[in-house]
Parts: C-alpha cells; sequence; structure tokens
DNA sequence: AAAAATAAATGATAAATGTCATAATTAGGA
DNA sequence: TCCTAATTATGACATTTATCATTTATTTTT
C-alpha cells in the first residue's frame, strides 16, 4: 500500500503541515477504498471515526430537506478533505457526500488525527481555517439562494462548477451532472434548470453536448449571475 | 471598570473554560463599549483585532448582496461572541454585524485571545465548536432557501426568532424588527412578508401588535415550516 | 402638537417559477 | 443488439412572488 509521505494529497490543505513522522503514523493506520458511483462516502447523522482524504474523483455533499428534496451543499474532488468538521466538533455529520464517478479515498483513524491535532498547531489551525472559509462560502451561498432568480443562481454556479472542476479537452466543466442534480444544487425544478439551459445556449452563453457543459462567453454569464 | 472573573458571559460559550488567569488578563486589556442602535460593530471586509463579548442588546448579521439587497444571515444577543471567526481564520470580517437596538459590548484584544487559544486546548476547541454549530446551521439555512416557498421560511423565522429571543412579558417575540428586516431574513420582497404575516393572523396563527408578533399555534407555524 | 418622514398595508398587475402531461432522446441491462 | 428504464426536452397551465401605485398608520422632527 502505498505511504502518506508521498501522497499528492499533502499538496493540498491541511494535510500540507504535518510532518514526515506524522505522514509515517497515518501511513501505519490508514486505509485506501474504493467508492462506486452513487455510494456514499459518509451519511446525514452517522457518527464518523476518522478523516477521509479523496485522492481521486468527485463527489456531491447533499442535505436531505425536510419536505423530502435533495439539496447540493456543495462540490468535492481530489485533494479535498472529508469529516474534520465533525471530528473536530463531535457532532454527527451533518451532509451526505455521494460519489459521482468511482473514487479512490483514504481514511485516517480519529485518533491519529486528535493526537496531530493537539501536537501540531499549525495543522489544527489549518483545519480550522477550512471550516471557517466554508463558513464564509455558506453564507454566500444563503445570501444568492434568498435574493437571486434561478437563471442568476443558474449562471453563478455554472461558473463556480468550471472553477471547481476545470474543463476537459472539450473545453466542457469536467463533472458529468443530471439536470436534476444541477437542479437540487441552484434550488429549482428539473423542468426549470432545464429551460434556462436551454435559454442560455440559444443564447450563445454555453454549449450542450448531452450532459456535458461548455461555457461559450464567460462575461456573459457573470453579467447574468450579477443580474444584468 | 468591571471585571471579566464576574462577567455573566463567562457562563456562556467557548469562555467558560477560560481561567482564572486568563479572565484577568482579559480585565487588564479589555474596553467596554456603547454600540447605538443603528451603528455596526464589525463591518464587512473590514479587517479585526480582538473579540467582542456581547452583555446586552441584540444585533444582525448582514450581508450586501450583488444586487444591493441586505441578506440577514443571523441574529445575535446578549451572551454571543463576534470576531472569533475572523481571528482564527486571519481573514477580513465577512458580515455587518448591526445594532438592533443600543448594545453593551467588551472588545477583548486579539493578542490576548491568541494566547489563550495557545495555552488552552479547551478554549480553542469550544471556538472550533461554535463555528462548526455555524457552518451546520448555515447549510440547513442553504437548502432552506433553496426549496422551501416564502410561507415556510416565514413560519420557520418566526419559531426560530422565538427561540432565538424569547417572549417578553405579554407573550410577544421579544424582539422590534420592521417587515423589511423580516422580508431580509427570509429573502423576499417586503410586500410578500407584509401580505404573509397578515395571512397568517388571519388565520389565527400569529397575532401582529404593532411591530411585536405573538405566537398563538406553534404546531401551525411548525406545520406551516414543513410545507403542510 | 403639527408637520414631515418613514413604515405598514393593500390592491392591481406583471413576471417568475412550479406542476403536470407528453414526446424525444439517451443510457443501461438482459 | 434490442428492450426497458431513465433522462432530457418542451408545451400548457397554475401558482407563487415581485413590482408598482396608493392609502393608512406610525415615528420622528420641528
Amino acid at each position: 500500500m502505498s505511504n502518506c509521505s508521498h501522497c499528492i494529497m499533502k499538496r493540498f490543505n491541511a494535510l500540507k503541515t504535518l510532518t514526515h513522522d506524522e505522514l509515517e503514523r497515518f501511513s501505519d493506520h490508514k486505509t485506501s477504498l474504493i467508492i462506486k458511483k452513487g455510494e456514499n462516502i459518509m451519511t446525514e447523522g452517522n457518527s464518523i471515526n476518522g478523516l477521509y482524504c479523496i485522492q481521486d474523483g468527485k463527489c456531491k455533499l447533499t442535505k436531505l430537506n425536510t419536505n423530502g428534496k435533495e439539496q447540493i451543499i456543495k462540490f468535492v474532488k481530489g485533494g479535498d478533505i472529508l469529516g474534520h468538521r465533525s471530528i473536530l466538533s463531535e457532532e454527527p455529520v451533518g451532509l451526505n457526500a455521494t460519489a459521482l464517478e468511482d473514487m479512490r479515498v483514504c481514511f485516517i483513524p480519529k485518533g491519529d488525527i486528535l493526537e496531530s491535532i493537539r501536537d501540531n498547531p499549525q495543522f489544527s489551525l489549518n483545519l480550522i481555517k477550512n471550516i471557517s472559509l466554508q463558513l464564509s462560502h455558506a453564507n454566500t451561498s444563503i445570501s444568492q439562494m434568498a435574493q437571486k432568480p434561478v437563471k442568476d443562481r443558474l449562471a453563478e454556479t455554472l461558473l463556480s462548477l468550471e472553477e471547481i472542476f476545470g474543463i476537459d479537452n472539450e473545453d466542457c466543466i469536467d463533472v458529468i451532472l443530471t439536470r436534476e442534480e444541477i437542479a437540487n444544487t441552484i434550488g429549482t425544478a428539473t423542468e426549470s434548470a432545464i429551460r434556462l439551459l436551454s435559454n442560455l445556449k440559444k443564447d450563445g452563453v454555453i454549449d450542450l453536448l448531452g450532459k456535458k457543459i461548455k461555457i461559450l462567453n464567460k462575461n456573459a454569464l457573470k453579467n447574468i449571475s450579477e443580474g444584468y
């Protein structure tokens, strides 16, 4: 099994402040796992006893509303970590993490993480910064959900998806989402999302190639996202 | 000037884990201030060099949207703390904190806080838990803003306001908000908020006494908030 | 206390969005 | 490969929500 000291993960996030010794300890105790598309890494309400490092693949973080609808809160990809909030706050997991494609994930037991939190203030601080940043993004999201029309939110979401996942060799946003998932991200009915995507295509702002979406005019999208 | 060791604040939040010595240090360096209704304790985008302890009074945390609308993200009252997120993440303040009534606030300089964070792991952990909890609430908020109709969100907000601020001697929710502020909390037009409040009154679910709101049927409100 | 400014309430209407029905297309399994 | 199921697309319509105009009530200022 691979060694954490050589893992690409340690280039990212809080993990980059870990010492060689800490990484060795992680290596000894970690388990690697494959999560198949559609499976959950974490499930809302469950408790968790470790940290997940996403090696490869993409997932969505969702919340099931009291009315039965799924809301996508955030997208996560290789290099990101999951579960640290729950470890730090000693609370159950707040969101479902569902694989959008097959994923490679490492699981590092809670004990090792807590040890590093105790011994390595910089690691601890970086975890806090990560959570703080998430809170900041969440607040922005609340504001946009509450006050922007669906069209603006769609534009915003497309830009943000390209930001997160980049583009493939055909310049399309490098993630495959169903129209329903797009709708569940912006908080609208699937049909509305489909219609608005069609409109954006008709206006030459994006192109639709099956499920793949290509942004043709980023500036136009940005304007739409800001209500112009 | 009063001594932090005897302050009611230390019964709340992260502060209750502070030692006597730490509280003495805080006492030596703290400044007390009065914030008048309408004034800002913190302003979005500004940097901050300390922690605010709310002794008394209420404020709203808001965010100005790109379309110029104000979104109320959270309400804060006596016993709460402000500014810890910014200190921990070393980022500018993300939200405006505007007094809803005259407030008494203590300011404790960043240096003292950082010292306690370093020396007192339990204090540090409690700050993290506070932020984690806020993130959890924010995610719930995103989901509700995105997927619930305005009426449901209003019902939810009224329940949550009573939860936060309690009731006065006439059983009214113990905070005075303009209809515009209510609208900015649930993310709708002021006229819509007014209309929906009138409907709730007509249905006998709430009573409206000027700006004061009295919840008459909590169960009915809960049902409405869940879409029934 | 009167005047002016602000906030609340309500009606009329327009615009945005959701729902339901159905057809076309695509993806996945036998 | 064909068949089935799921997804995408589109139209018709209902509902929700926003906007604008106006009146009434409440606060604030003079």
